[in-house]
RNA sequence: GGGGCCGUAGCUCAAUUGGUUAGAGCGUCGGACUGUCGAUCCGAAGGUUGUGAGUUCGAGUCUCAUCGGCCUCGCCA
């Protein structure tokens, strides 16, 4: 076999006269009857091959057999392309190889997609044939990216003194939380693993084990539904940190951003980061995860609006409600049935009962509000809305009246959409926010108990302690003046671009205030136990102070390449219904297997996996 | 579990109101061709319209079911 020398992204005008050697797979050929020209492609780029009859008859006849995706091998010379010949699409147009020898590896049969027009290929048959999907230049470098991502973060941490601890795969269920993935031990009857949902339990106990600074790029699943931007399987950069505040965690955090996107894609971060409340965050967005890369706040219009003769509105705010709307710049390019039809539809997805709407117009050398609900707000009424949303003309009025999480469910992704579709943003541009001071616990309607926001070993802030209920009158040396809602937690989330890449906090390391959290959380002492019971005893033997941060990568990788589906930045992705095309997971098993497991399923019925596209 | 969009040649798409033998580009195969780079020119092959029922004289088109893909609500501590 030929042994290259380079790649083929590598040769310049300065080789011109070396002999080399190149390997890859035809990429495209040029048969002139006299002349052939091959582009061979590998990882790292094109090169053109030429083959002269006249010089190398042999090389030459050979290669009019060649067809796309074969994989060859060819020495020759490097010479400069005849002038006005050269390609500047390619980095190597410069220059050619005048083949003298050509090898064929590997012959391939003819691909289901052309590689170049993979782009617009139906996904299905993308993933069914994944290796040739991932030949194209656009998978790689969504591949290399991920890969450099990975080495960005490995020698950050280990710069700063962290090490990457593996846990195990095989774990606890855990009842809190999403739904586990259940592993059948064979061994124990009627036991299971779950695959982890997130290494958290571990790597709290690896700072009760004295490790002081650890990270870990590591799997984890979650038996949810998938999305555009979520995976079952999906990987974490996962921190965790002894003797530090929540300041410390988010200082190595965002400088770790601030080198990722620096060495990626040379992008300065201004470090530190800004950051915004929960509070402030839900009252101007209507989220804990706004997209800052356009204004477009959200008022709360409740007490204009409780004065007006409209309704829905008074009702509402009767019932507690509010209304609270959005001002869209230049929104008047929405028609009144883009607005009646397209926008109202559009919240009601997110549950909106109705979508109230004005337009602001300029009459007689005075803004006011103009059709949709304008009739039922009086002249000040309305010049006190145009001022607080600070109207223009043309601008367009939206409002929801509801109670307020309603209200901002609908709001916040309407914001994003009128962002989207009046072009609002610079779709290059990262905007980045800590968001902080999120609340402990939030009051759950559906099971009628406090629920964690973020997760239930989050540390409340030492000045809310006490506003934890009373376990035997304890409340870290204080009195106790119960208000789990008003209990603000130590945690943070980074957001960029309104999507969450990482989210921590600092941690409870007292056990006894871990206990009355459970406590809250309506878990029962014995199901605390039973749960939990290793990680409350291991927090009684000297815990530190502690606290973390868990990035999503897959999601990083997607900003960094600009990519909306989480499935192009992950080698081999899962569909919406959780299968693997390729490998045509999952699949039934012999019954034999099942035996060993003690398992039966409900239905017997052994009908063979339907293989989904088989090749011939 | 709910809602939406989609499924026609290997790939991307077309096919009038339900009406003749389902078309095109790319790819594939064969041939031609002195420098191409989305080569060009000539020719050919390639289809159970995802699957199954139904309505109809007649279904790619209408109805129902089903399978699959994507988006989304719920879900995702």
């Amino acid at each position: 076999m030929l042994k290259r020398t380079h790649n083929c992204g590598q040769l310049r005008l300065d080789d011109a006269g070396k002999k080399v050697i190149l390997a890859g797979w035809v990429h495209s050929y040029r048969d002139h009857g006299n002349l052939v020209f091959i582009d061979l492609r590998d990882r790292e780029g094109l090169t053109q091959l030429v083959f002269d009859p006249e010089t190398q008859p042999q090389a030459h006849e050979l290669a009019g057999t060649v067809r796309c995706e074969w994989v060859i091998a060819a020495k020759g010379l490097v010479q400069l392309r005849t002038e006005g010949m050269e390609n500047p699409k390619l980095p190597t147009g410069q220059i050619e190889v005048a083949v003298e020898e050509l090898q064929i590896l590997n012959v391939s049969k003819t691909p289901p997609f052309e590689i170049d027009s993979a782009e617009k290929t139906n996904e299905e048959i993308r993933l069914t044939s994944r290796y040739i999907d991932l030949r194209r230049p656009e998978m790689q470098h969504k591949l290399r990216t991920r890969h450099q991502v990975t080495m960005v973060v490995r020698d950050y941490f280990d710069q700063l003194g962290f090490w990457e601890i593996e846990t195990p795969m095989l774990a606890k269920s855990t009842p809190e939380g999403a739904r586990d993935f259940l592993v059948p031990s064979r061994l124990y009857k009627n036991r299971f693993y779950a695959l982890p949902q997130s290494p958290q339990l571990f790597k709290q106990i690896l700072m009760v084990s004295g490790v002081d600074k650890y990270f870990q790029i590591v799997r984890c699943f979650r038996d949810e539904d998938p999305r555009a931007d979520r995976q079952a399987e999906f990987t974490q950069i996962d921190v965790e940190m002894s003797f530090v505040d929540s300041n410390d965690v988010i200082g190595v955090s965002e400088n770790l951003v601030a080198r990722i996107f620096k060495r990626i894609l040379d992008v300065d971060v201004a470090v530190p980061i800004r950051r915004i409340s929960y509070k402030e965050a839900m009252a101007d967005y209507g989220t804990d995860r706004p997209d800052l890369r356009f204004d477009m706040k959200l008022k709360d219009v409740s007490d204009i609006a409780k004065q007006s003769s409209f309704k829905v509105f008074t009702s509402v705010i009767e019932n507690a409600g509010i209304v609270k709307g959005l001002c869209a710049p230049n929104g008047e390019k929405y028609s009144r049935s883009d607005i009646e039809k397209t926008l109202t539809s559009f919240v009601a997805d997110y549950g909106a009962k109705g979508l109230a709407w004005s337009k602001v117009k300029t009459e007689n050398d005075k803004l006011s509000l103009l059709s949709g609900c304008a009739k039922f707000f009086s002249p000040e009424a309305q010049q006190q809305i145009i001022e607080l949303f600070e109207a223009k003309d043309g601008d367009l009025l939206l409002f929801v009246a509801d109670k307020e999480a309603a209200a901002n469910k609908a709001l916040a992704p309407l914001r994003c959409k009128l962002a989207r579709d009046l072009k609002l943003y610079d779709k290059e541009h990262f905007e980045f926010v800590w968001v902080v001071d999120f609340p402990l616990f939030e009051w759950s309607e559906d099971q009628k108990r406090y629920d964690s926001l973020h997760h239930p070993f989050t540390s409340p802030i030492e000045e809310d302690m006490d506003k934890l209920p009373a376990e035997g009158g304890f409340a870290g040396g204080r009195r106790c003046r119960p208000d789990p809602a008003n209990i603000c937690s130590q945690a943070y989330d980074i957001v960029v671009n309104g999507s969450e890449i990482a989210g921590g906090s600092i941690r409870i390391h007292n056990p006894k205030v871990q206990q009355k959290v459970f406590d809250l959380l309506n878990i029962s002492r014995d199901q605390a136990q039973q749960q939990f019971g290793f990680f409350l005893k291991a927090l009684g033997y000297g815990a530190p102070p502690h606290g973390g941060i868990a990035f999503g990568l897959d999601r990083l990788v997607m900003l960094l390449t600009g990519t909306e589906n989480i499935r192009d930045v992950i080698a081999f992705p899962k569909t919406q219904r959780g299968q693997c095309l390729l490998t045509d997971a999952p699949s039934e098993v012999d019954q034999k297997q099942l035996d060993e497991l003690n398992l039966r399923t409900q239905r017997h019925s052994h009908k063979p996996s339907q293989k989904t596209n088989e090749q011939k």
